[in-house]
DNA sequence: CTGCTTGCAAACCATTTGCATCACT
DNA sequence: AGTGATGCAAATGGTTTGCAAGCAG
């Protein structure tokens, strides 16, 4: 398990909120995949760890988790996705093929974002982002 | 309307099917908006013009017209966008606040494809990206 | 105790599908 | 005339919601 469970109980509690078990459990899901993950997926993984939650109170929780910002949730191929906030924003690179995902660095999108400030006057907010494309060993 | 209609009833009976009604007033629909559109707003569009069109029609046009290229489909919040195919990507800055949107020529990637292929060993495909952000007025 | 959370089941809603009919080539 | 396309209505599937019961603080 890749987060410190009490930091994320307290996080819970300052937003004026109750941990519960239910929701400890899909944090757990959620971390255990090491990567961003599907609705469908956390809901599999959570049925496995315990059947008796109920699908709706994990997509409940994955919106709750969201909004008080311990999840960050995005979008790929149409798909929500959710993994756990980190500080620093970080990017993927998904193999389309083999389905292997490496991480992008966020500052390699500086250039990228200063030109578009400075040629176009927007503002963009690039939070999370998967590139999808063939991994070294599939091209 | 932005789009030849001869051209493009040549592409569908080449790729060995009909021209009908429907797939040209969906077509005009898609064109109609001069930039990316959801299957709801098509729908909705299509409706306007010809309310007796089923919306199962509308559906399996837009994937019938993606499947031939006629359109290019892809992905934004979670939601499936359509426009007519291009011969060269571009790309869309999007305001999240007014919703304006401006047009980022395919050759802004350059630099981040070649450091992504070169660091990386990863060929990514960026077919067509959409960046939100605030536009120059709503700052 | 209080009211936030959950389980349950039903509702929702966009999209898809089966089938008979229609109409393009 | 033949068969691909459409209209219709029902099915589908992921997600959300109303409500009563449960439990955290």
């Amino acid at each position: 398990m890749s987060h410190h469970t009490i930091d994320y109980i307290q996080r819970i509690r300052d937003s004026g909120h109750r941990m519960t078990h239910q929701r400890q459990i899909v944090l757990d899901a959620v971390c255990s995949f090491n990567r961003h993950a599907t609705a469908a997926e956390i809901l599999k993984r959570v049925h496995e760890i315990a059947p008796a939650i109920n699908q709706a109170t994990v997509y409940r929780t994955l919106n709750f988790l969201t909004e008080i910002h311990l999840l960050f949730s995005g979008t790929i191929d149409g798909q929500t996705i959710y993994e756990i906030a980190t500080p620093t924003p970080h990017h993927h690179l998904i193999c389309r093929k083999c389905g292997h995902i490496a991480a992008l660095p966020d500052q390699c999108f500086a250039d990228l974002i200063q030109q578009i400030k400075t040629e176009y006057q927007f503002l963009p907010e690039i939070d999370h982002w998967a590139i999808t494309g063939l991994c070294a060993d599939c091209q």
